[in-house]
Parts: structure tokens; sequence; C-alpha cells
DNA sequence: CGAACGATTAGCT
DNA sequence: GCTAATCGTTCGA
């Protein structure tokens, strides 16, 4: 079961920022015991046009040039909070943006915050994502492997796809989104 | 200092 | 499929 699985910590979020976005699809993230299977994400990077590191550090960026296995959270479109795990080395601007869970734990919470039933709704998006956690900019720079976060490695082996980022402008020929094979939980099918 | 623009979502056609 | 909502960040004058 989940609660079995090793916890990730600062040193499984070495690796570029696509290699890590493989690698947690299938992961559980839950912040105060709240979330589930991490089934979509997408991968940016300090050499990546569609990435808010693309044009060096900000203050609103600067969690994502800081140490890896820790938060970056962003306001998006002025009304959406939108979680990343940072990776790479330190200083490097890199981030994998969790972008869609499949609901396991802490359910009924995540109804009430959302206002919906429907499981597939909870957390299909990095927006919804973020509001079914409760995710806040008191989360920006925070670690991974502490309280109120909890990251656990995949149970078993899953089958990964991946294509174009969605929602972006830039860079749209990379296929640096990643997502769980047939899973229903997705924020939009892979074609 | 002003202005344009989002790593989105929900609701309507 | 199309668009409004909504506001902090970024960039140009």
């Amino acid at each position: 079961m989940a609660s079995s699985s090793r916890a990730l910590g600062p040193a499984d979020f070495l690796g570029d920022s696509q290699a890590v976005a493989r690698a947690l699809i299938g992961a559980t993230l839950l912040v105060d015991g709240v979330g589930g299977r991490i089934v979509e994400t997408e991968a940016y990077d300090r050499e990546d046009p569609a990435s808010h590191s693309f044009s060096g550090p900000t203050p609103r960026n600067q969690a994502m040039f800081g140490p890896p296995g820790r938060a970056y959270v962003y306001r998006s479109y002025g009304i959406h909070w939108c979680l990343n795990f940072v990776c790479r080395e330190e200083g490097h601007g890199a981030g994998v943006l969790i972008r869609a869970l499949e609901p396991g734990a802490g359910i009924a919470i995540m109804q009430a915050r959302r206002g919906l039933e429907d499981l597939r709704l909870l957390c299909s998006g990095p927006g919804k994502l973020g509001q079914a956690l409760a995710i806040t900019h008191d989360l920006n720079g925070c670690r991974l492997d502490r309280t109120p976060f909890k990251v656990l490695a995949p149970d078993h082996e899953v089958q990964v796809v991946s294509g174009p980022r969605i929602g972006i402008s830039k860079a749209m020929d990379l296929p640096w989104r990643f997502g769980l094979a047939g899973s229903r939980f997705l924020s939009t099918r892979f074609r």
C-alpha cells in the first residue's frame, strides 16, 4: 500500500526536470494527509522559453532557483495556486509542475474545498489540485520531505505516456508533459 | 508608472 | 468550442 512506499527526499530531485517529471508519475502526494497519486506532470527548465525561470531569477520565481526537493508555488491568472517541485542543482532554475492527481486520501475534505463530488474533477488540473490540497503561497520554498508535505515513491511500475505541454505559447514542440497511461484523472487526454 | 499578459478554470453556446 | 473572470508579475517608456 502507498503508506509503505519510500518517502522522496532532496536527492530524488537532482535529475533534469524531464526525468523527474517522468519518475513522479505514480508517486503519492499528500499535504496534511490530503491528496493522492500523481497522474500528470510537466517539466520546465532554465533553457526553456516556456519556463518562468527562462529570464533568470525574479522575486516571484526565486524558489525555482533554490535547493531541489522543495515547492515552488505561483499564482496563475490571478486566481489559481499551482504547485511545482524544484529539481536539478540549487541555482539552476528547473521544476516540475504537478498537473493532476488521482484522489486517494482526504477525499471528503477535497470535495468540500472544491464544492464538487465528482472524483474526476477534484484534481484534474494544476489550479484544481491547488484548491483541493489548499496550496497557498505559504508553502512556497517549503521542503517536500517535511510537514505538511509527504511525497512517496511509486509502489509499482507504471506505464508513462508523454506529449506537448498545455496552455503555453512557446516551445510547444517539446514533449515535456507526462501522464499515467489510461488514467481517467488527467486534465486532458494524451493523443 | 502604466499596460499587457498569463504553466487556468468554469460556464455557456 | 469560446470567453469572461481576476490580479500579481514583468517589461517598456
